[in-house]
RNA sequence: GCGAGAGUGGCGAAACUGGCAGACGCGCUGGACUUAGGAUCCAGUGGGCGAAAGCCCUUGGGGGUUCGACUCCCCCCUCUCGCACCA
């Protein structure tokens, strides 16, 4: 550790206090000004921040400071999603309430925050777990029922034993939980769920119009919606004309090609359809066989289909051929109508059963010239297909669907893979659930005067099965809204994905008290014009607030259908090979970067090792870079004081060319970061481009000479670049530059300066260096006039010394000309 | 298996619409200053040959288009991510 740093420390809280003195970051809605909404994804209160954390908030805090210094009045808010299960766990491990130990670290983290000079509005900070933030997402639970976009049912749903409570299909990853990683288990339950199928196709039409998203989130949100077209038909049971049995495909051109159908093993019809006694037992073995299946087993790929043939027969009804019956455990309940017709020549898994059960193939597409695979999926003209041959596979589709259609024995069908939201959480850290169940009423609402619906305080904790809520007497017996008699409340509180579906919502008025937002503030502010967080809510969070917002739309609190207009989403932080996180151990922390280096130089690595969307390799020597790079800007400033502040402001007409093309790396440099900044998120280039002016200046200084027998433009020249050098690292590194630029005379904050801009005359060359190849190999330089006529150069580079040998012994073919940049002499022997 | 993205020095990475590959930084080597250097400054740093000037090779591999390809097209290999019996 050295001595010889700048005195971050100092600089650092000093700055930090003067921003909050003068409330800087403060803002209000002007509707004279354009506003930009920038918001990062707001923490967990998990216990302390790392450099795996600081990444996201170094973002945001660059494109906050930046668009300030373009002009805009900014919106930077930040809070807490301070509801969640670690809370609980660290009640029931060391016996602290989950109230205490999350705004302990709610305490801790904001301090952390502070301390790295984010520039926050603190004064609209949100804390989800407070009852005046839940109060409002209860009261919108209330009107979803209302609706029937909230609604309770039995189902079986994804049960993480570990966590002890249900999880929604988006919160399961390859049959594992999202959070703990433990294996899902199916456990029939009743529970909350919020009608987001309602809003698929919505949902999945605005995938087209979120230009300013990534293209690989919108594809997994598109994948996750998973629209399918096709139609479905009944066939009915052999012998049974009341019996039938329902089936979905996206296929119906196929359907002459069906040899058999298939039931999934849960479905409700077998047991009507199966009677015989030994037959009931051979199907219960069979459920049974399925059912020890874990699901990571049941949903792995490669796996073999098991399959049991029943006895009766189903009726293909495009030819009236019986075809076999089947319970298969490749066919899934959940999904279409849980029964399938299977068409081996044209469906790859129908293939592979059809082989293994000996089953008939029979190809209703023409394979295409020298086809050697198996099941064929492509197009091509239909055979075998009675009045469908001859047609492509489009036009079969549509002929076979119409030709059910006209007999009344099927319909036009769209299917999504998506499922309605499960929300129930068997936990105790949430908001709950506002209705009550009365003997007489039935299920009632909360009424809206009694809302909050308030966490209980005193609460026993075991982690052991069931909601502790229940074990609540004073919370749990409540009064009916309705009759006024005794009623039971709802144990069940909120998935905390609710919370963070409208937070940046609540951010435009913090402290409204008559609902969720106050319109106006809402209006002018939303919708989010920069949102940054982590790759994985790709399909979790990012997906939930669309489709919370679309609700709030539709209940007519807002007129926005999209919160996030675009999105940056950066990459991980790596160390020993792994994300940084407490729990793998590898995390380096915020406090010790700091403490060794300040928040600046730990702020600038990770804006400088990568570009923001990929990972980011923790790197010990990268950050001694970052660090000597504000060292060496810190002392050349400090040495040149003096001479900067006492001269004049710019140089528009420097007098020698050792000057005037420094002035252009002056210019050029705000160019460059400009359009790094605002273009794309360059941060890395821009940086990068700022070390390069720095280079230059020292450069420059050292070159002009001192004192008497200094060049004549260098006090102002050195003065025109480190004030634009300043202000172009000022949103990368707010503390150094603001101490630097108060102690060059600046009395207002280099925060509330305008963005540098740039002179175009500056840019302007009127030599440039042109290189000249041979068959595209560099033989030579030119130094020749801006926009020099080609033949003017084609000559000068046939002349050049270096180029001729090349050309003496060969015939020049052709010489190409790019204007002020290359020529290539094309020769022949 | 399907879909998307990526493969560039010892390392992190640059390269606008096809026009000097390797900016910037890390590391390394040599030097200066120094009692000392893990501070600072200067020089060098893709590989090969060469005393040097310079020449040849080089963006995962192979082909192609072009005067010219990291960039466009085709085939292949590897890696990352997403989806994964969704009918």
């Amino acid at each position: 550790m050295s001595a010889d740093r700048y005195p971050f420390r100092e600089i650092e809280a000093k700055w930090q206090a003067v921003w909050e003195e003068t409330k800087q970051f403060r803002v209000r809605e002007d509707p004279g000004r354009p506003k930009f909404y920038c918001l990062e994804m707001f923490p967990y209160p998990s216990g302390r921040i790392h450099m795996g954390h600081v990444r996201v908030y170094a973002i945001g805090d660059l494109l906050a400071r930046f668009k300030w210094m373009r002009g805009f009045n900014v919106l930077h808010p930040m809070g807490w999603d301070a509801f969640g299960l670690p809370a609980e766990n660290a009640a029931i491990e060391h016996g602290v309430h989950p109230v205490i130990w999350t705004y302990e670290n709610i305490d801790y983290m904001r301090a952390q925050l502070k301390k790295m000079g984010i520039s926050y509005d603190w004064e609209r900070e949100v804390t989800t777990c407070d009852p005046a933030y839940y109060k409002w997402e209860q009261l919108i639970f209330i009107k979803m029922l209302e609706r029937g976009l909230a609604y309770r049912k039995r189902s079986t749903v994804n049960w993480c034993p570990s966590c002890q409570t249900v999880l929604a299909n988006e919160q399961v990853e390859d049959g594992r939980c999202w959070r703990c990683d433990s294996e899902v288990t199916p456990r029939e339950i009743d529970g909350w769920f919020f009608k987001i199928t309602a809003y698929a196709e919505e949902l999945l039409a605005w995938c087209d119009r979120l230009p300013g998203w990534p293209e690989r989130v919108l594809t997994m949100q598109r994948n996750w919606i998973g629209k399918s077209e096709g139609a479905e038909f009944d066939l009915t049971i052999d012998g049974h004309r009341d019996l039938s049995i329902r089936v979905f495909t996206t296929r119906p051109d196929t359907a002459f090609g069906m040899t058999y159908a298939v039931l999934a093993p849960e479905h409700p019809l077998v047991d009507r359809i199966v009677t015989t006694p030994a037959e009931r037992e051979a199907v219960a073995r069979f459920r049974a066989e399925v059912a020890r299946q874990s699901e990571i087993e049941r949903t792995a790929a490669d796996r073999p289909k098991r399959g049991l043939r029943l006895t009766a027969r189903v009726v293909n009804p495009f030819n009236s051929v019986a075809i076999p019956l089947f319970l298969a455990d490749y066919v899934l309940m959940g999904y279409g109508t849980g029964a399938i017709m299977a068409v081996p020549g044209e469906d790859e898994r129908d293939w592979e059963f059809a082989e293994q059960h000996g089953l008939p193939i029979i190809e209703t597409v023409r394979r295409p010239d020298g086809w050697t695979g198996k099941a064929y999926t492509g197009d091509g003209v239909k055979i075998n297909s009675g009045f469908l041959d001859g047609l492509t596979v489009a036009e079969a589709k549509r002929k076979a669907t119409e030709w059910l259609v006209t007999r009344g024995l099927g319909t036009a069908k769209v299917n999504y893979r998506l499922r309605d939201w499960g929300i129930s959480r068997q936990r105790y850290w949430g908001a709950p659930i506002p209705v009550l169940y009365c003997e007489k009423d039935g299920m009632v609402p909360e009424a809206e005067q009694n809302l909050p619906v308030a966490l209980p305080r005193d609460v026993q904790l075991s982690g052991k099965g069931g909601s502790p809520l229940a074990s609540v007497a004073s919370f749990v017996n409540g009064t009916c809204p309705r009759c006024g008699g005794p009623a039971q409340r709802e144990t069940d509180t909120m998935d905390t994905f609710v919370e963070s579906s409208w937070y940046f919502l609540r951010y435009c008025s913090p402290s409204y008290g008559s609902g969720m937002f106050e319109r106006s503030a809402a209006e002018y502010w939303m919708p989010v014009d920069q949102y940054i967080g982590g790759i994985e809510h790709a399909v979790l969070h990012l997906l939930y607030a669309r489709f919370y917002t679309k609700v709030l739309r539709d209940l007519g609190l807002t007129k926005i259908d999209e919160p996030f207009m675009a999105l940056l989403s950066q990459g991980m932080v790596i160390k020993d090979g792994a994300k940084m996180s407490k729990s793998k151990g590898n995390v380096v922390s915020d406090d010790f970067v700091r403490e060794k280096y300040g928040a600046d130089t730990g702020r600038l690595f990770e804006l400088f090792a990568a570009p923001p969307e990929k990972d980011l390799e923790w790197n010990d020597q990268g950050i001694e870079g970052a660090s000597r790079f504000l060292n060496r800007v810190w002392r050349f400033v400090s040495a040149h004081l003096e001479e900067l502040s006492a001269a004049p402001r710019t140089c528009p007409t420097p007098s020698s060319d050792a000057a005037r093309a420094f002035r252009r790396v002056i210019h050029e440099t705000i160019r460059r970061v400009t359009d790094d900044l605002e273009r794309e998120f360059h941060f890395n280039t821009a940086i990068a481009a700022i070390m390069e002016l720095v280079n230059a200046l020292q450069a420059f200084e050292s070159a002009s000479g001192n004192g008497q027998g200094a060049a004549p433009d260098r006090a102002a020249l050195l003065r025109e670049a480190t004030e634009a050098m300043l202000l172009l690292l000022g949103p990368f590194c707010p503390h150094v530059t603001e101490e630097l630029w108060s102690r060059l005379g600046h009395r207002e904050s280099l925060f509330r300066q305008r963005w540098p801009a740039v002179d175009a005359a500056a840019l302007q060359k009127t030599e440039v260096t042109v290189v000249v190849q041979v068959d595209g190999k560099v033989r030579g330089r030119l130094l020749v006039d801006v926009d020099a006529a080609d033949e003017r150069v084609q000559q000068l580079a046939l002349g050049d010394d270096k180029v001729r040998p090349w050309v003496a012994q060969r015939r020049v073919e052709k010489v190409v000309v790019v204007p002020n940049r290359l020529v290539n002499i094309v020769t022949r022997a």
